[in-house]
DNA sequence: GTGGCATGAATTGGATCCAATAACAACCTA
DNA sequence: TAGGTTGTTATTGGATCCAATTCATGCCAC
């Protein structure tokens, strides 16, 4: 993104460049990463993309095994329905800690981006709001740990989302949005139980829909 | 070939005697890493300890600030209350995941655990039993995000949970003992959800104990 | 006496070189 | 011809050396 931050360390630097490669695809899982191919293409030796793997490691984007190399991770379909099983409790639980410390302005920007959302029918556009959207409802949640959980499912499940909205189309994004508004009315009300339960149905509901096709887990190979 | 087991590498040899260090609490939170002296300590150079290092942040178990070094995290009790309360939402999903897959030698493992912590009353044996009880119940669980996620909450928490079970001594230990003894029994009637449901208990009653004994968290300093 | 600043030492981050392990291929043997 | 075996190559893991950053100490000015 911000090309223009030379205010971090190479090693996180390569990381950050390798995590926007995975997350938008350009890195697709099962796909193995070499250690001296990512340090000629994004400069540096191969010290600081050791390094940088294992910081993609802890975030689940990676996994690496000894003696073997580090790949993008290879998810059956069980995988991505138990983590979408640990968002449904996670994530109620980061926006009940966060709906206390939202202020007015907070929510106008929710809002804002869900218009937008409702604009945009681009598939890598929905990703990138829908994303956004999410993680601005959870900006008054200042436990470290428990954020950190959640943005780890969101990589961990990202290339599963993008399969499956590229597969089905914009048909179900006016399900997506009816949820969204029923969640962004409930924390406008500073209802939290509602908030919690409307956003536990939009996760469950993904989840049924993604298990309902396997197609998506198909290798290609 | 000294040792019996060549099996693993040097960076993960260094990253368990740091494990075991931090668990043990040989090493206290708040304390600081320096490279140098593990690597002279444990054999080998900087290069694995660094690894070492990552591994053990991806594990919530250290955590590295660019150029400022590793340190065990020192966590406030707010922090501790969140952890505990993701505990509550995570173990008993997999709790319900390990179930099905639980052999009646595993029960009867769980129940040999259980034993052995109503007999011995030591705060260090009873801390690791403890682990092993809950541990031993989630054997069937096989997805690995979920039960690294677990072991995370506990790999951060152990340290407070000494502190906790120091200070109240065994006169808590009955209580413990009969939410055991419920959970067991609800495994052995093969009742998920009444399981859950004594697990989700046993977690929340820690943890408002947890909260009400804010003199744990006293740096000593 | 106190605050700011510069200089030094200590520590982490990175690059290069060497060793160990694993994937791969060609070969030989039954 | 098939299977095992052995040698080669590619890739990861580790050690040493050098650079960059941070922290502490002490000094000077006010």
């Amino acid at each position: 993104m911000s090309d223009a931050s030379t205010e971090s360390a190479a090693s996180s630097r390569i990381a950050q460049a390798l995590r926007d490669d995975i997350l938008n695809g350009s890195i697709a899982p099962g796909q193995r990463l070499r250690q001296e191919d990512i340090a000629e293409r994004l400069g540096g030796s191969r010290l600081p993309v050791r390094e940088a793997l294992r910081i993609l490691a802890a975030e689940g984007l990676v996994q690496i095994e000894p003696n073997k190399g580090a790949r993008v991770p290879l998810l059956d379909p069980g995988e991505v329905e138990t983590l979408y099983r640990m968002r449904e409790r996670l994530e109620p639980l980061a926006l009940s800690e966060s709906m206390a410390n939202l202020s007015s302005a907070d929510l106008a920007e929710i809002s804002e981006i869900q218009r937008r959302i409702e604009q945009g029918v681009d598939v890598t556009e929905f990703l990138i709001l829908d994303r956004e959207f999410h993680m601005a409802s959870y900006t008054g949640c200042t436990d470290e740990h428990l954020m950190l959980s959640v943005v780890r499912l969101w990589n961990s499940t990202q290339h599963y989302r993008r399969a499956f909205m590229s597969l089905t189309g914009s048909g179900r994004a006016q399900i997506v949005n009816a949820e969204h508004r029923l969640l962004m009315e409930a924390m406008d009300r500073r209802d939290t139980e509602d908030a919690e339960l409307y956003l536990l149905g939009h996760i469950r509901r993904t989840r049924k829909e993604l298990v309902r096709h396997p197609e998506i887990f198909s290798t290609g190979s």
